[in-house]
This record gives structure tokens, sequence and C-alpha cells, in this order.
RNA sequence: GGGCCAUUAGCUCAGUUGGUUAGAGCGCAGUCCUGAUAAGACUGAGGUCCCUGGUUCGAGCCCAGGAUGGCCCA
């Protein structure tokens, strides 16, 4: 006996039993080690940030970081998979600083970096729990015992090892990096934060004029600077900013090569202006005349006088990428660059590296001189008039002092939108500030080979966001001027400036005069500043003062989580590098899968990971974002409490393509779960029911079996074929889209016309094959479905299999994937009981549309086939029909002419490309033609003369409608038809079956057991009495009923009054 | 401002190489069937396939431009 299996099923109940199965059993660990041998299938885990609980999109990606590795398990794979937890960075400083009330790093050095960093340490150490609960909970698979954890001193050295190889190859640098900044909180903001305060706001809009000068003294000058310089009156670049305060750091200027400048002249001061031509309407208001036209790329290498010079106001200055010991130029240059915008201002754009990302780059593009007059408290430096003021408040000031030097052309100002700080909504400055920098750029080709080798789901990242983001690659600015992250390796000396980078601890205990080591457990800061040792010049060196990236951190983990090369030195070679397979959000693709990929081609020159699923991200119910303060975030213990992990599952793995933004509502998950897991489960429990009431065991094999029964099992094998050819291309979606259509066939279709044989007393062959059949289905659905609902699967697989076959393998996961018996799939049944079902489908439609029930018999069914080859096939299968539309007879023809009267139409897929524009035509003179006529030359293979061209019989389309004495329904050149009239043998035999349904029904009222036998009375006029005596033994049959007695039943039998069709009956029922 | 994705029934989604009348599930209304009974089937209502142009005999599908939403980057 199976193990009864009720009918309303509590699944997170079910599930916390299972878990505890595999906890106990160690199914997770034989899973991996019973394929200890065969060959290795590598995922990496993308360490997922324990700043923060998990939240619903947490369980997106790790359901789908579980099903290949499960499915390749089962497929012969040796699957060991590690997990990872992200640690460090600045959301976890973040949360900290929060709790204990800062808002500014003053306060976090003031409080003490060690005891800062211990909170940080102990707020992950904390959430870890939280996600390790989950992470069993939802089935995901993966090892937690053996974690890496990125605050791990063994991680950290593989970490330095890491930067040491590069530093090594020459590929890292210290630069300038321009980063939006807040002055008052004193630290750069990341884009997301940023985005959080974008803030309507008025600022000044000046257009300010840059005076054209000789590059030289001794007048050796491009023939275009003669061409514009006059006698009479000045020339001047036009320029324009909203950011005047950040003029004082102009060192160039630049144009757009392809665009034409104008050259105009205000015929009062004679003082000439440049600027683009597209843009002069809207600049200038004044009398001003066009007097040449350049284009921009003329203008490029031309000079003009500074506005500030640095050397006057004590402000230093360099020349990026060139060390110009200390001079100063006289003059700066007109450059040219792709970013200038002819939308708005000039044209003309000043540049200030010191202020702006496109500035710096252009900077070191053009070698251009660096000035920075402003510190991070946003204060200008030097000896400026201005100096001492907050930038912001010294707009005016340079504004009005400009003016007094006749520099400034208009001022005004506007209203547009810029970034404030979202904690103190101080305006952010785009900053420069000293970096450290991997120069990707050097391996960019390499990146960009690298990724041709990925397989992408779906494949438009790997040319869209990812291809797009490696086309623009610029240098990786990795270190970070925080407190909680892996320190950067690099020393310092502060006499002679020499640097040295350090790959591990025992290298750098062996330094000569090291000193300062106090904690060999812990190298973060502050115990990592702490230590020291001697320069070669012999003053000590000092580690720089950053922390890295914790992109960084996560890029490195295919190393770093083995502590590679202190360990595992073989990694390389030994297929756990590099990965198969790897998932995360289309967000990654800037991040882990970018880090990932960088790391892998600097260091290795190949890329990191072979297939790569990209998961869309998560909405609510409207399409809103989830965010805390809206109040809609979805928290997955709720849903998982009450519908459990595996309805979660299957709604995120088939409700939409995994790449694809989704909603995500709760009463979403509830369809699902009604359309699949609730179906399934009423599939396995109707079997059992009827397994246990026959003693059924599947030992018992048969070679025997009906058409219906090599019907699905046809269609499982299709079925898991179809499967296994979906998750190989790691289209899960598509597998878990397949299995629900076929778990509809195979309920809807399959058990629903086996009913009977389950159900008739005899325990005969055609029973047994039946049984058999299921339960083959369902023994093969839990394998197909284990990757995918682990628990249900094994479930199923308990109670189906273990609990007989005492030597299967101990659960569903350890077993191998179901592999397709191609030789029991047959093509043909298959096709022929689609039509069958389709048949069946128009049948029902066309006595809904008569307005006769089923249960009403009628003579004849008349189907129209396209093909006689189809007419073989439902004869074969006529039974099925009958039985389904309560029919006597089928008629199977191919000519619908005793159904139908016809229309006609022309068939565009032929005639279109042979005839071209003239169809129109041709239809119209179709139309006109008498429809008979047309379908029986057509019928009879001629021709059709139409409008002069002579049209094939396939060219014509035709259609129909009924004739009477039938109810037809027609679908795609079939037609279903019955006969509509009811004899009197009819009307009685659909009495005798309604009869049986209200006997049925009052045997559930009465509340007896399925195989009760009972007693039948009835009391009724002649014609029920007619029909009891003529159907007597179908009645008995069906309603386990020993006796039909005509007569008032004994006091206390269950007892109703029926009214059929007009006739009055009482009946009652007794169980014997 | 730039890039990527999405937009098909009230909702969630299919839609093959361009082909005749664009489908499914849910929901709604009605009917039926049923010893799987808290399931199931049928019928009906419900569509400007986001918009505008173009290519074509023919466009949900191809091309161009635009709109809305989401994400990434500025």
């Amino acid at each position: 006996m199976f193990d009864s299996v009720s009918s309303k099923p509590d699944f997170p109940i079910l599930e916390e039993r299972i878990l505890a199965f595999w906890r106990e059993q160690r199914i997770f660990q034989k899973s991996i080690e019973q394929r200890r041998d065969s060959p290795l299938f590598t995922f990496y885990e993308g360490p997922p940030t324990v700043n923060a609980s998990p939240g619903i999109h947490h369980v997106l990606s790790r359901v789908f970081k579980d099903i290949f590795p499960r499915y390749k398990a089962m497929k012969g794979y040796w699957t060991p998979r590690k997990a990872g937890w992200d640690t460090h960075g600045l959301p976890v400083e973040l949360g900290v600083e929060e709790e204990l009330g800062f808002s500014s790093k003053t306060q976090i050095e003031a409080y003490g970096i060690e005891r800062f960093n211990q909170k940080c340490r102990r707020s992950v150490s904390q959430h870890i729990k939280e996600w390790e609960n989950l992470t069993e909970r939802i089935g995901f698979w993966i090892d937690m015992d053996h974690p890496y954890v990125t605050f791990d001193n063994d991680y950290i050295e593989s970490c330095w090892w890491l930067i040491k190889q590069l530093w090594d190859k020459g590929l890292i640098y210290q630069g300038y990096k321009v980063t939006p900044h807040c002055p008052r909180c004193g630290t750069s903001l990341s884009s997301h934060e940023v985005a959080l305060g974008y803030k309507d706001t008025e600022d000044p809009s000046v257009y300010v004029k840059f005076q054209l000068v000789s590059r030289s003294p001794d007048g050796d000058h491009p023939d275009v600077y003669r061409r514009l310089c006059t006698p009479k009156g000045a020339v001047y670049f036009l320029a324009w900013t909203t950011t005047p305060w950040t003029l004082p750091g102009n060192t160039a200027l630049a144009v757009a090569p392809d665009a034409e400048y104008a050259v105009v002249e205000c015929p009062a001061s004679e003082e000439r202006l440049i600027l683009a031509e597209a843009l002069v309407e809207n600049v200038l208001r004044d009398n001003y005349r066009v007097i040449d036209r350049v284009r921009g790329d003329e203008l490029a290498g031309l000079e003009y006088e500074p506005l500030f010079r640095p050397s006057h106001f004590d402000v230093p200055a360099e020349q990026l990428g060139h060390d110009c010991g200390g001079e100063l130029p006289e003059t700066y240059p007109v450059i040219s660059g792709d970013f200038v915008s002819l939308e708005e201002g000039t044209g003309i754009v000043h540049i200030a590296p010191a202020f702006g990302e496109v500035d710096y780059e252009a900077g070191i593009t053009n070698r251009l001189y660096f000035v920075q007059p402003v510190d991070t408290q946003g204060r200008f430096t030097g000896s400026y008039p201005f100096a001492g003021l907050f930038v912001k408040d010294a707009d005016r000031r340079i504004i009005k002092d400009l003016r007094s030097r006749g520099q400034l052309h208009r001022d005004e100002t506007i209203r547009h939108t810029y970034p404030f700080c979202w904690r103190c909504e101080t305006p952010l400055l785009y900053y420069a500030k000293p970096s450290w920098y991997i120069r990707t750029t050097a391996v960019k080709d390499k990146l960009i080979a690298g990724n041709k080798e990925i397989n992408w789901y779906p494949e438009h990242i790997k040319h869209g966001r990812f291809g797009d983001w490696l086309e623009n690659n610029v240098d990786w600015a990795f270190s970070r001027e925080r407190y909680w992250g892996t320190p950067i390796p690099i020393w310092r000396c502060e006499a002679c400036g020499e640097t040295e980078c350090i790959g591990g601890f025992e290298e750098l205990k062996s330094k000569t005069g090291v000193s300062g080591i106090k904690d060999e457990s812990d190298f973060h800061r502050p115990y990592a500043d702490e230590i020291t040792f001697t320069c070669k010049c012999g003053k000590p060196m000092l580690r720089v003062p950053e922390v890295i990236d914790c992109w960084f951190d996560s890029g490195a983990m295919p190393f770093a989580q083995w502590h590679y090369p202190f360990e595992n030195q073989n990694l390389r070679s030994d297929g756990r590098f590099p990965a198969d397979f790897i998932c995360e959000a289309v967000d990654q693709t800037r991040g882990w899968f970018y880090s990932l990929h960088a790391l892998a081609v600097c260091l290795f020159d190949q890329p990191c990971f072979r297939n790569v699923i990209c998961l869309g991200h998560i909405l609510d119910g409207e399409g809103e974002k989830m965010s805390k303060s809206k109040g809609n975030v979805v928290e997955p213990w709720q849903v998982i409490q009450s519908h459990g992990a595996d309805a979660l599952r299957w709604y995120l793995i088939t409700s939409s393509p995994p790449g694809n933004v989704r909603r995500f509502s709760n009463e979403a998950i509830v369809e699902s779960m009604r359309r699949f897991l609730l179906r399934l489960w009423n599939t396995y429990s109707f079997f059992v029911t009827y397994a246990n009431i026959d003693r059924f065991d599947p030992r018992e094999s048969l070679e025997r079996r009906s058409e219906l029964d090599r019907w699905i099992i046809s269609e499982l094998n299709q079925l898991t074929d179809e499967v296994s050819q979906a998750m190989d291309r790691y289209d899960a979606t598509g597998a878990g889209r397949k299995i629900e259509g076929f778990v509809d066939d195979l309920s809807n279709w399959y058990i629903r016309r086996s009913r009977r044989r389950f159900w008739k007393s005899e325990n005969d062959a055609d029973k047994q094959a039946a049984h058999l059949t299921l339960y083959e289905c369902l023994t093969t659905l839990a394998g197909l479905l284990a990757p995918l609902t682990p628990f249900v699967a094994e479930e199923m697989y308990q109670n189906l299999v273990c609990s007989r076959y005492p030597e299967a393998p101990q659960s569903v996961h350890l077993l191998d994937f179901p592999t397709a018996d191609r030789a029991k799939i047959d093509a043909g049944l298959s096709a022929d009981t689609k039509l069958v079902m389709k048949v069946a489908h128009m049948g029902r439609a066309a006595r809904s549309r008569a307005g006769i029930k089923v249960r009403q018999p009628l003579s004849k069914a008349v189907v129209k086939v396209k093909a006689e080859a189809e007419g073989e096939g439902l004869r074969r299968l006529e039974h099925q029909i009958l039985d389904e539309l309560n029919v006597k007879a089928l008629r199977v023809i191919t000519d619908e002419g005793e159904l139908v009267d016809f229309e006609i139409k022309p068939n565009l897929t032929l005639l279109g490309p042979r005839y071209g524009r003239e169809l129109p035509r041709i239809a119209a003179a179709l139309a006109e033609l008498d429809p008979r006529e047309v379908v029986s030359q057509a019928r009879a293979g001629g021709k059709v003369q139409v409008a002069g061209f002579s049209l094939l019989p396939e060219d014509i389309l035709i259609s129909t409608r009924a004739r009477p004495g039938y109810a037809i329904a027609d679908d795609g050149g079939y037609i279903v038809g019955v006969t509509t009239e009811i004899s009197p043998d009819l009307a009685e035999e659909g009495l005798a079956r309604e009869l049986v349904h209200r006997l049925q029904t009052m045997r559930r009222s009465a509340e007896f057991d399925i195989a009760d036998y009972i007693q039948t009375y009835y009391q009724g006029g002649a014609t029920m009495q007619q029909v009891m005596k003529k159907f007597a033994s179908y009645i008995k049959q069906e309603t386990l009923s020993r006796e039909l007695t005509e007569g008032a039943p004994p006091d206390g039998v269950y007892l109703e009054q029926h009214k059929i069709d007009g006739n009055e009956v009482v009946l009652a029922v007794k169980r014997l």
C-alpha cells in the first residue's frame, strides 16, 4: 500500500518534513559524493551582500542558481558548489553608521576604526544566519558549511596576491577619479545614492569669453589663426557653463570636430566671437554679423589666454600623464571632443579636468594641465579673491570678477535638475580625487574577444548591455576611501615616494624592519595600517590608506574562495576554473559579471564563465519598483509560509522568461499553483486512491497496453526528450511550461478518459495497464521535476517508488535524470490523439450550441477531416470519440457537403508570391462566382478560371455553414457535426444516465465509501419504471446497487425527491 | 542626454520564415460534466497587437521615427 494522499495538501508542512529528511540523511552531500569520479560541473555562487535580509529578488536568483546544478548532478556530473558571502562595502558601513547615528566620516574616525569595523563584522555575521535559513528553506542546495566569506583572512590574502599579479604586470597605477562628492560629509556617493538626490534648482547660466592668443611670440601660426585675427579688436571663444566656480580649474576648451563654427563681429565694438553656427541665433541677441566660417577640427590646436593662471593664485598645477617638472604653460589649448553637444550652450565646452569625468578623460587624452583649486570641503584654496568661500557662494564673486575684466558675455539664471546629497541636501560636486586604477583598457581587445566565448541568456546582453560596456571600457578605479574592506596591499615611503605591492602575509612578515603586526588573525584596518617596514632608502614605508572596491572581492572569488595560490594550486587545471554556469540579475553586468570577466582576462587571459543567466528585475503587482519607503516589498518568508517553496519556485520559473522584468503578486502565485501544483497533486492523489483499492503492484509488469496508454507513454517520452533539451539550453522556463502542458494532458485527457478503467470492479489486465501507465508517468514526472520543484518531486518519489522498491536510491535527487525511450515515441498516434481531442472539443462545442447536454445520447457524429489518412486515425480511436461525445456512431468524411453550405476565399499564401499585385482583382472576381460550383470543380481536381487566371484547387479556401438537422463547430479546415434529433429510445437512455448521475450524487451525500455496495429504492410513474427495468443492469453496475427495488424504502434510509425532464421520482439508497 | 529591454484581451503571458478568422490561463457572465468533487469541461463577452510613417499583393512580426514603463550609464 502507498501512503494515502490527501486531496488538500499542506505544502509548507510537507516541505518542512522533506527538509528534515534531507538534513538527517545528508542527501545533498550524497548527491555530490556519489558523482565524485564523474566530470566536473563548476558553478560559482555570486556572493550576496549580507548587509540586509534577503528579498524576493534574491529568491529568484537563488532558485535559478539551484536548478541547473541539480539538473547536472542528475545528468551524472560532479557538482560541488560552495556558498559565498559578500561582507564588505559601503552598504554595510552605512548600516552601521545609521545604527550609531553617524552622518560623516569624521565621526567614524572619532569613534575609532577598530570599533567601527568590529561592528561591521558583527552586523554581517548576524545577517548570514538569516540568509542561511532562507537558502535552506527554498531548497537551494549549496554548501553553507564551508562557505567563502570575503572578510576571512585567507580570502583577503588571495586578493592581495591577485593585486600583486596585476602590479607585476604593470596594470596598476594611481590617477584621479572624478566622483560625485558631498563636501559636507566629505565623502563620495555611489551612483545609487546620487540618483536619490536629483532636484530642480536655479543655477547661474553664464557665457564666458576666452581670448584667442598667439601660440608663440615668434608669430609661427597656422593659417586659421591669421584668418581669425583682426588688427581692430580681440577675438574670443564663447563658452557656456552653469558652474562658474569650475572656471578657475579651466585648462582647455573643446569643440566638435565636425561642426561648423561661425566667426561673428559686433559692429559697435569690433570684437569677434567664435561659436557654433547652429547656436548663433540661440545665444546672440545683439547686432552681430557672421563674417566667416571655420570647421571645428580647424580650431583645434589654437591657444587662448587662461582666465585664472594657477601660478598667480598660488595653486599647484600638474600635467596629466606627463611630468612637467613644475613648468606652467602661458596659454591653454583648444581641443576637439566627440562629447561636445550642439543642442545647448555655444558648441564650445569649458574643460576643467578636476571637476568632471568627461573633462578628466579629455585631460588624460590631451595631456592637459590639472588644476585643483578647491579642497574636499568645497572651499577655494590659494589666493583668489574668493579664497575660503564655498564654491556655490563663490559663483557670484567669480561672475562679478569676470565682468569687471570684460570676460563675461552674458549671465542669467537657469532652472534645471542637479544632484544633492540625499542625507544632508548639500549640492554635490563632481570632484577629482586620487584613486588607484587597474588598467583594464590595456586588455580591452581581450575582454571583447573573451566575451565572444560566453553564452548569455538572454542573448541580447552579450552584444547589448555587456558588449557595449566592454566597448566603452575605462580603467577600473578600485580604491575606496573607506574602512570596512580589504586593505589595499600597497606601501609607500613617505620620504622618497617609493611604492611596493605585497602579495601575501608571509611576504609582508618577511620584509626588512617589519613592525606593527599585532593581530595576525585580522588584517583589516586599522591593524593593516599599523604595519610598516623599511624602504630601500632606509625610511619607513606606510600602507596607503584606501581599501579595495568590494566588486574586486567578488570578482576574485574563483581564486579567493579556494585561498589560491596558497592552497589548491591546481584549480586552473582541475576544472574548477572557469565556471560552467553562473547566474545573477541584470544589474550585475557592470558589477559581478564584469569584475569576474575583467580579473580573469587581466590575470589569465581567458573568460571566467561559459554560461550565464541574466535575470530581470522584480517589480510589484502594479509594475512599481519595490522599495521600503513605498511599503510594497514582498517578504519571501510570508510567501513560503502560506504557499510553500515549490509554489514560489514554479511561479518564478514558468511565469515569464527569466530575463524579463516581472510583476510579482500573491494572486499570481495562487493561480500558478492551481494551474500546476494542485493539478499534479490531484493526479497523484487520484492514482494512490485507486492503486490502494486495487492493491496495485508496479512489479507486475505488463506489455499489452491500450492505445490511450501508448499515447500518454509516447507523450511522456517526447516530454522527457524536450525537457532535457530545454535544460541543456539553460531554459528552465521552457522545460517547466512543457511539463505543465503534459500534466494538463495527463489530468484532463488520459485520466478523464481512463476513469472507468480504474473504477470498474474487475481487476483485469486492462486495469493493471492503466495503473502501470499512470504509475510510470508519475514516477517519471518526479524525476523531471526534481530540479525544478525538489520537494513535491521527493514526496511523490518516496511514496511511489521507495515504498515499493527498497533497493531504489534513497532520494529522487540521487537518481539519474530520466531519459527518453525514443522507440516509444509514436508521432502518428500522438497526432491522431491530438485530432481526437480536437474533435471532442469541437463536438462538445457543437452540442453546447444546440443546447443538448452531454448526458443525452445522440445518434451520430459526423467529422469532416482534411485528409483521408486522418480519417483512418480517427476511426482507429473511434471509441474515444463515441464515449466523449456520447454518440452512437461516428462518420468520417472528407467532403463536407453533407454537413454544410460553402463559402470560398483565395489562398493568399499560394497566390501572393505568384500573382502579386493582381491579388485584389482575383479576390474580387472569385467572390462573384457560385461557391458550390467552384467547390465541386476544385474537389474534382480541376482548375478554376477566375478573372482570366487559372487557379488550382489548393488556391481556393473553402469555409462552411451548418445544414439543418446538425449542430456543427468548425476550426481550421475541420468540421464536427452532431445530429440533433432525439428519438424516444435515446431519450430513455438519457433518462437512465440521468438517474445514475442522481444516484451517484446521493451516494456521496449519504457519505458512502467509493466501494460500498447499496440497495436502491425508487417510486415513480410509468416512464420511470420502464427505464429502471430496461436499463437495470447498467444502473446497478454504475451505482454499485445489488438490487433496484420499486416501492417505499424502510425507515432511516437516505432518500431524495427528483424531477427529471418532467418525471417525478423518489430515490433512496441504503448501504449494505 | 546615451544604451539595453519591454509594450498583444481587465490581469499574467504565447505567437514559428511576413500569409487568410491573433491564441492560452486567470478573472467576469452563463451552461454543462463529474465517485479526482475546495477539481474539471463548454459557450459568451472582452483586441486600435503602444502610436505614426515606410517596405510588401499582404505586417503583431521587417525598416524609420516617436510615446510609455523598467534597468544601466551620464
